[in-house]
DNA sequence: TATTGTTATACTCTATAACTATA
DNA sequence: TATAGTTATAGAGTATAACAATA
């Protein structure tokens, strides 16, 4: 049974951005699943992609995520056989994630994906209006990830 | 530890969405502190009286809440002497949620500390670049409540 | 037999506490 | 003594299952 959306809620941000938060994740989720990773798998991708090898205590610090919940992310990006946990040799407590030569390739396929993903979550708007959205939305988030920020 | 935001996520939308939900809800839930009720229950108040009267279920439909959590926004609002549980004389297995006198006013009062809120959030936005993104967003999210859409 | 409201329960996600191995 | 990674555990949020009252 469908039912047309409050109009007190369409303009409530807490609202709107929670309804397409969920449906980004979906379509965002669902896009990746060839590749066999998640949402967070590809962001750690990227980041590694982008910013070279580093440590799991870093990526997660980068992603705003904490360094119990790094642990499972990593896990699976291992088992996919996408990075490799190195032995920092500066501090043997340490892992130093590297992106393998697959990972690689699959960090492009799924940024790839992510963007289809995104295109079809904003299908009502037109490019323009695709970008505008999310040039704005960008300059709305904190420059930095707050000191304390969990998730 | 603060630190800067990776490029990659700061145009990744289910990261910005995300961000921005989490803290949209920390924000309007602070500003309807004094008021003792949480988010969920200024969207129930703000449908109930937008739209009148109606059972709890319904009210659960509207907001895309299950039925089963609907029982505590409730709770919640009839504590704080909101809204009332009146039997529907046509249906006795159903409530119909009125709204009392003074959940009429912190409704508005609520409505109001709301949209503050919403302005800090977009503090980073010119008033006209607030509006623009509040309306395409509003436009991005589906015409209706997915059939089986929670939440 | 189906439905409203309710409670108990389970599941997901993520953080806190505690352990190990290094530093 | 402090820190990187890990595991076990707990908490918030929300769903599924089952029940009483009513249809």
């Amino acid at each position: 049974m469908s039912d047309i959306i409050p109009a007190s809620l369409r303009g409530r941000l807490s609202y709107v951005l929670g309804t397409l938060h969920r449906r980004a994740l979906d379509l965002e989720t669902e896009a990746l699943a060839p590749l066999g990773i998640g949402v967070k798998q590809q962001a750690a991708l990227d980041v590694l992609v982008d910013e070279g090898p580093m440590t799991q205590q870093r990526l997660g610090l980068r992603l705003g995520i904490d360094r119990t919940t790094i642990v499972t992310v990593v896990d699976g990006l291992q088992d996919a056989g996408l990075i490799e946990r190195n032995r920092d040799p500066a501090d043997r407590r340490a892992y130093l994630i590297v992106v393998t030569e697959s990972g690689t390739a699959a960090q492009r396929r799924g940024r790839r994906l992510v963007r289809q993903a995104e295109r079809e979550l904003l299908g009502a708007l037109t490019d323009e209006e695709h970008g505008t959205v999310t040039g704005l939305l960008a300059r709305a988030v904190p420059e930095r990830t707050p000191p304390d920020a969990p998730r």
